[in-house]
DNA sequence: CGCATTGCCGAAACCGGTTTCGGGGTTTCT
DNA sequence: AGAAACCCCGAAACCGGTTTCGGCAATGCG
């Protein structure tokens, strides 16, 4: 009684209109019409306007399957997802993808996604999807100080933009968060907090913003007017298992930072950890800035201090810059910042305890700390 | 000397083999090659080997765009994600992709996804995929018990694989998780260390997967040979914050829960931020149970115990079922369960107080309550 | 007033495929 | 041996668009 009414009406009654539909309304034939609603300069401006009353009268929207053929356009983003990272996009992801369906559609585009184990594959699957005619284009998201893909679009001549700043990114067109102007902030938090040792967890350096954050950090100190301490600054530091060894590392200082900035919220969760394995208290104890807005930061107790990404604003921007590169390569680069909104949370305050009687405690509990190790 | 060299060669040399190449190289027609590749009976088997093998030889793959003007087929996949959810689908929607896209790029495939802001627009947008061939069927996520999409999927004849159960699943192709056995083995597991009084915290009941979870505890209760008690468990709460409320009268009954079992690892959150707020000792003061394995769970302290579906073998699953119902609508109905895997945590354990001293205890810390609703 | 432009549009080829139609060559049957 | 039935494949139309080319009419210019 389903799926089986109707076996054979495959073609729908209520058909798409065609441009042979809307020519023969019209009078004219096809190629006019095409001319008239592509702007060829060859069309007489009176004929043009009706022709594009018509359209919008009956509905006439051209299947982008049929231009693709001919014009090599298919009018949809592409995206490559590599899965093989550490810290999943998971997070992200549904903002960023409902930005960027939004600017697509609004122009009757489509996004085109796909995944990838490795780098290599990344490659391969985008020349596929370019040759294919299934991306125009592609957005690339958590650019890579120094990534590959970007010399490879190069190489083929395919149009991308860049969701971060890369090595060269004065030679790209991108979108990012000032992430550095973020930590720089959370520095200053923490400072006007009574905070004077305050430590800082980076992620792996081959992303491209771990470079600025790390930086917007150390900007931060210095504005601050504390000292930079290279003990406080662990980098490469990967998943909240390696944070959380971090973590361990810090706090056994014999002066130990009475607060932790993270490259992410991700991050965050190993310093958690270890505060709660050591039963210190998040928030006095020990304060923790993340970075990210994560739903993460939701779950955690107390709330993570972090700055959120509009990533829905994000994938809108990057989708809207892809689609004019896409329709002209050769435009000038566009290039955009917007700053990460700073959300609170009982994960700072006061510090409670000075760095000394920090160290105390640790080396009371460090019996705990051993048998977790 | 970035994206202005070659300014007009579009079109690459690297060119893509077309069925016109392939014709060439092998002195047959396209018509003879095309209908080889696609299964005609009349073409001979020899010949058609003979094709099979120069179209592997040269990398000959049909550009899908092309094929779709005649066929109607555009081989991609549709998902159309609703964004105006309580509970986003932020978490699980990275690896559902990833299934969903690896079974897709297996066999050629793309998957094409758009957002929606409400329902209506929902049926419209995929009206508007359907029509203009950017999706040949559909993976219908989060399916309601009622579900309008399914509806009129069926009126327009299109494929579609559900992923949940709908009221009528009898009648529909279908991809799930048997949460109702996790919720009663929830049930189970609890009622093994010593928990006697269990609640539950539903969601709202337009979901499909709400009434089979309820029944799955409701199972469990049955199986333990514990009493159901109608006020242990609370349904339609749509997010944390009703959650927390939700947990506050639980609570604040005279014999309150020891345990709380929660449909989603969302709806856990508000769960752990009463308990915070009443300084009640998760996983001995009170055992929590959540649901859906998701990234939250693993930053909530002590962690949440919960059940973890395999998305990405989800979206595997629906990406293969609904390819094969696209080929043959009439195909009989395909149906498929997988089991989600218990993730123990530190939420639960044996009760430390009977219910009578949880009430004790809750009842010195009302003031808190108050302070807090 | 005549001729060269220009503006505007129809006709037709084209893109990369699919599908229908028809016909030539074998085989089978009587 | 001749007719009927198959088995294959080429030829050509088609899908829904785009783009080139050429020609007709109206204009510009001397």
């Amino acid at each position: 009684m389903r799926s089986d009414v109707k076996p054979d009406r495959r073609s729908r009654d209520n058909a798409r209109v065609t441009i042979t539909d809307l020519s023969q309304a019209l009078s004219l034939t096809k190629g006019t019409v095409s001319r008239a609603l592509n702007g060829y300069p060859d069309i007489s401006e009176t004929t043009r306007i009706r022709v594009i009353r018509a359209a919008q009268a009956m509905g006439y929207r051209p299947m982008s399957q049929a231009q693709a053929i001919k014009t090599g356009r298919s009018c949809s983003l592409g995206l490559v997802i590599e899965l093989s990272e550490h810290d999943a996009h998971a997070p992200f992801l549904a903002e960023f993808l409902a930005g960027l369906t939004q600017a697509a559609s609004a122009e009757g585009w489509t996004l085109t996604i796909a995944t990838s184990e490795s780098e290599g594959d990344t490659l391969r699957i985008m020349r596929d999807l370019i040759l294919h005619r299934k991306a125009d284009g592609f957005i690339l998201p958590r650019v890579l100080w120094d990534d590959p893909r970007i010399a490879f679009l190069d190489r083929e001549n395919a149009p991308y933009i860049c969701y971060g700043r890369s090595k060269n990114h004065a030679d790209t067109s991108y979108f990012d968060a000032l992430s550095e102007k973020s930590m720089a902030e959370a520095v200053t938090w923490l400072a006007q907090l009574g905070h004077e040792r305050i430590a800082y967890i980076g992620s792996a350096s081959h992303y491209a913003y771990s470079h600025l954050r790390r930086d917007g950090y150390r900007a931060g100190l210095i504005q601050e007017g504390l000292d930079f301490d290279p003990a406080l600054m662990i980098e490469e530091v990967l998943d909240p298992e390696e944070a959380a060894k971090a973590t361990r590392q810090l706090l056994a200082m014999e002066q130990p930072p009475t607060a932790i900035l993270c490259a992410t919220d991700t991050l965050a969760r190993g310093v958690y950890d270890v505060a709660h394995a050591l039963d210190l208290k998040i928030g006095s104890d020990l304060s923790i800035i993340g970075y990210d807005g994560s739903p993460e930061a939701q779950a955690m107790w107390p709330r993570l201090a972090t700055f959120a990404v509009d990533n829905r604003k994000a994938g809108a921007a990057l989708g809207a810059m892809l689609m004019a590169r896409v329709r002209d390569l050769n435009a000038p680069l566009q290039q955009d910042l917007i700053a990460a909104e700073f959300r609170p949370g009982g994960s700072t305050g006061r510090p409670d305890k000075t760095s000394e009687e920090l160290a105390h405690h640790v080396i009371r509990l460090s019996a705990d700390t051993i048998r977790n190790d």
